[in-house]
DNA sequence: CTAATATATGAACAGTTATTCATATATTGA
DNA sequence: TCAATATATGAATAACTGTTCATATATTAG
């Protein structure tokens, strides 16, 4: 190629090689955001950060059906996203961490949402 | 629902109903996210992160086939995750803003993973 | 133990998305 | 203008992901 900047984007390149995460590091974060990339799930997000609920106030919030809902919760759960308790005959769910509320609030003011 | 918690979360409910943005908001969001969600998508970004670079230098840095990288940088740019500026027979890429980097290393964070 | 309620899950189908291949466009140098 | 290089893109196929339906598991009340 003839970049003009040619030297200079070789050793960016180089250097990217050298420091770009392994395949499984790249796949656990690729995963995570995937596990956020969903308009139902990410409605469950935006309903957790509310406070913690059980699945029928979840479904209650964002809408859809018990079995769409607890199929979307496995997959949040299972990439850490959200956690579960037992309470009785319920289960409630809660936002992991303040990360995910970080990433939440990033993206929005990226794309300038409000919140 | 016999939720022990029933009037608290039946407010934390509709509470979470009333603040669910807009769907308009959620898609923009959840796209936003999915844009950053693939493992090759993510190398590209992870390689940006050490400066800019042409395309030629993003496949030598990812991998890949130039058709492929070509596609990916599309979406990433139509989603405003990157930009792109020609520069003679070259287009050069960078990430779009610090929230790009921001989102990176939180997940990271996150995920225990070393950057 | 049985009935009722809350939640989870397997299988099938439908819609979406990534990759590849071939080709198109744009820029530069001769 | 022509050849060469860099990048982009349309179409087709293959892989993946969400939703639904039916059913399973777990907990509590009686």
């Amino acid at each position: 190629m003839r970049c003009e900047h040619g030297a200079l984007h070789e050793e960016t390149a180089a250097r990217a090689a050298k420091n770009m995460p392994q395949e499984e590091e790249i796949g656990r974060v690729a995963a995570a955001f995937k596990a956020i990339s969903e308009p139902c799930r990410l409605k469950i997000l935006f309903a957790l950060r509310q406070g913690e609920m059980c699945v029928f106030h979840i479904v209650q919030a964002v809408g859809g059906t018990q079995s769409a809902v607890s199929h979307q919760l496995r997959i949040l759960r299972s990439h850490g996203v959200v956690r579960a308790r037992r309470d009785g005959q319920n289960i409630v769910y809660s936002l992991a961490d303040e990360h995910v509320v970080a990433l939440l609030e990033l993206a929005c003011t990226h794309l300038h949402c409000k919140l």
